[in-house]
RNA sequence: GGGGGCGUAGCUCAACUGGUAGAGCAACGGGCUUUUAACCCGUAGGUUCUGGGUUCGAGACCCAGCGCCCUCACCA
């Protein structure tokens, strides 16, 4: 920042700066030997001490600041939480001058004994102090007010969401409860990796720049590769590649990592988004069924410690085993029409009552007719877990056909609160049947459906060689992270989501 | 992309029908050696998002732009 639009905070900070400067005092520090944290050192306290609790050395951002005289008290945070100190002039000598030009937000260091005040907290009474690094800049901080209850409210120091996401060091640095959501995130996917590494699965890294993108249908982002002179894609599914493993002999794969889809934001889709893709040799559709189950529960008990989620009116049930619905049977039910038997017609004049603008549906064909019918009838329903199973061939260029039923796929998806959390089918590994596929994808391509499959040849190779039958599962981990969390954003589960520029 | 809402001090918000931009907190100065929403006295702090327009007069009304949020669409 400039100095003509330094605010007067920032002015008085900078001038503390420079007192602290002449008198030979280096405002940003390098070190500091802490003995304990914030929280060990209220612990470590017990009352038969009296005013000789033990000698500690915390550090951490000074978050509340009340100066009186030749007293002064200040609340130090750290990872761990919040210790009280108390400096008095007469226990500090020369660092007094220090203590005065203290501000919010400042890093120290400490040294004191902790004690007990007559108002009842554990506070360290400093004996000894460092400033580890000066803050120029007040953090946005709400400003707390009790209310005829009696209750604290705090109000969100950066109740600007906007605010919240483009500084997440500010948001982090002023609401401990957005850190949480960030172990919590990091707990998850830990125990994620936990969860498939015991079961056999090598975690991989596939590229993500590619000559060809695939996967999943959405545009993709595009960049240049100068040595090579060519485009490459930034992947949007690891798909084809994790495949290609199969067939060399890593029976079980798995990868946590970003996609890129350049599509529209909202509240359930980021530029760049978190996915975890795990496949499973001589396995199909219902054994990752089992699985998904098993992962998706065990980690809703791992992180929230309870198969129930209270969310709004809702309570969100994931014991197991959770409702089958079939896709084909569930839009039938909901609609009325067979999605498999109903003309494009029926089909557009059926969802022209729903409210899709019927100029619209005049464009929808085949599978995109099928997909709308499901979302406008089957998907806002599906509040509970619920597997969405076996969908038309249309809709799913890389699945397996149905074993029983040619019009249909082994293919699953995830419900939950609405919203698709997974996705998963028998792979498809007939070589001549995904040529076909991808030459109906071209055709679709060529008809202006830029969301359409690329054909790709060395993909065919690697089939050509013979891939094992396997089960195939996407995750989205974002969004599954929204359901342990309940909350309503993408980005408040993301640390740096995607913004316009400021 | 369509529709709706919002943008005022560092932060959270006021400002009637168009009539001198305010408050609390934070800041700065003074006082106060166990406070914790500290307290008391005082001081200072504004491109009212940006650019046009209407008007004697615009934070408010009109037009355009920028940004964010909600919603619909797109996005399996």
């Amino acid at each position: 920042m400039t100095d003509d639009t330094r605010s007067f905070v920032e002015e008085a900070r900078r001038a503390k700066l420079d007192e602290l400067r002449a008198a030979g005092i280096e405002p940003y520090g390098y070190a500091f030997k802490r003995t304990s944290t914030a929280a060990a050192a209220v612990a470590a306290y017990d009352d038969a001490m009296g005013e000789d609790g033990p000698e500690v050395a915390v550090a951490g951002r000074l978050v509340s600041y009340r100066r009186q005289g030749k007293t002064a008290f200040a609340h130090l945070e750290d990872v761990s939480g919040r210790v009280q100190l108390y400096f008095r002039q007469d226990a500090l000598d020369a660092a007094w001058g220090l203590v005065q030009l203290l501000d919010l937000d400042d890093h120290v260091g400490v040294h004191g004994r902790v004690f007990r005040t007559r108002t009842g907290e554990v506070t360290v009474r400093v004996t000894a102090v460092e400033l580890l690094a000066k803050s120029l800049r007040p953090l946005p901080r709400g400003k707390t007010q009790v209310t005829e209850s009696g209750e604290t409210v705090t109000f969100g120091g950066l109740a600007d969401s906007e605010v919240r996401y483009r500084q997440r060091y500010a948001d982090l640095a002023v609401h401990a409860e957005v850190r949480e959501v960030f172990r919590l995130r990091a707990r998850a996917v830990s125990w994620l990796r936990k969860f498939l590494d015991e079961r056999g699965f090598l975690e991989v890294e596939t590229p993500i720049l590619q000559p060809l993108y695939g996967g999943a249908a959405a545009r993709p982002f595009v960049t240049h590769h100068n040595t090579l002179d060519m485009p490459l894609f930034l992947r949007i599914a690891d798909e084809l590649y994790l495949k290609r493993l199969l067939v060399g002999g890593l029976e079980r794969v798995y990868e946590i990592g970003h996609d890129f889809r350049n599509e529209g934001m909202d509240r359930t889709h980021n530029p760049e988004f978190t996915m975890l893709e795990c496949y499973q040799a001589y396995a199909d559709y219902r054994d990752m069924m089992d699985l998904t189950e098993a992962m998706v529960s065990g980690l809703v008990e791992h992180c929230c410690g309870t198969l129930r989620l209270e969310r709004g009116d809702a309570v969100l049930d994931f014991t197991p085993p959770w409702p089958r619905v079939s896709f084909v049977e569930g839009v039938r039910l909901q609609s009325g029409l067979d999605v498999c038997e109903a003309t494009d017609a029926e089909m557009r004049a059926r969802l022209a009552r729903t409210g899709v603008p019927r100029e619209e549906a005049e464009t929808f064909s085949g599978g995109k007719l099928q997909d709308e019918m499901f979302k406008a009838f089957l998907e806002p329903g599906l509040i509970q877990p619920t597997f969405v199973v076996d969908y038309p061939k249309a809709l799913s260029p890389l699945a397996k056909p149905h074993r029983a039923d040619a019009r249909l796929t082994e293919r699953f998806e995830l419900f939950v609160q609405g919203r698709e959390l997974a996705n998963a089918f028998s792979e498809l590994n007939d070589p001549d049947d995904q040529r076909r596929r991808f030459e109906d994808q071209a055709r679709q391509r060529a008809e202006g459906d830029d969301e359409a499959q690329q054909h790709d040849a060395d993909y065919i190779r690697a089939m050509e060689y013979g891939m094992p039958p396997a089960g195939g599962l996407g995750v989205g981990v974002d969004r599954l992270l929204m359901v342990l969390t309940g909350l309503p954003s993408i980005r408040d589960v993301i640390l740096f989501p995607a913004m316009r520029p400021e």
